[in-house]
DNA sequence: GACTACGCTATCC
DNA sequence: GGATAGCGTAGTC
């Protein structure tokens, strides 16, 4: 029997280095790290070309397969934010009220996002127009906000 | 039961 | 009108 591997690789971008953990085709993860840098193999390479396309403006939508592991809820809200389009932002109560919760609960589930980037949480802002908060911290939050907004 | 990447309201300058 | 504090809320650990 053919048996699919989970392999780790650490991918250099402009805003630090992130931890990339694939099976297949399927991206597990992808979270900002400290290590040092390293490829595995042509599809980590194939990421990092396209995250680094992404830093400078030149793509504005990742086509991955995505496998983030997590609970029947957190997969519902990260549903709702890998709809909001390149450019746009949404709030908390929006997507709050698309699966008929409440806001604290939708922050809670971006707060266990594993694939930052790919699952856009960074667009999901408060109800008043402040950024709210973000794993990476709000500077990181503002930073891709205001790439998406310049390049578009 | 305690903890949130929220939102609303009341209350204070 | 702006700043702050308190509380309701729903899901996770």
């Amino acid at each position: 029997m053919k048996q699919n591997y989970i392999i780790t690789s650490i991918i250099k971008t402009k805003i630090g280095n992130f931890l990339l953990e694939f099976e297949k085709d399927n991206i597990l993860k992808f979270l900002p790290t400290k290590r040092k840098a390293f490829l595995i193999n042509g599809f980590a390479k194939n990421i990092e070309n396209h995250v680094n396309n992404y830093f400078s403006g030149k793509e504005n939508s990742f086509s991955f397969r995505l496998k983030p592991n997590g609970t029947n809820f957190q997969r519902k809200v990260w549903l709702e934010a890998l709809k909001i389009k390149y450019g746009e932002t949404c709030s908390y109560f929006d997507i709050a009220n698309k699966i008929s919760t409440s806001p604290r609960a939708v922050g809670n589930a971006c707060a266990k996002n594993p694939c930052l980037l790919f699952i856009p949480c960074h667009r999901i802002i408060n109800k008043n127009n402040v950024l709210g908060n973000y794993q990476m911290g709000i500077n990181i939050k503002k930073i891709l906000l205001n790439l998406e907004k310049e390049a578009r």
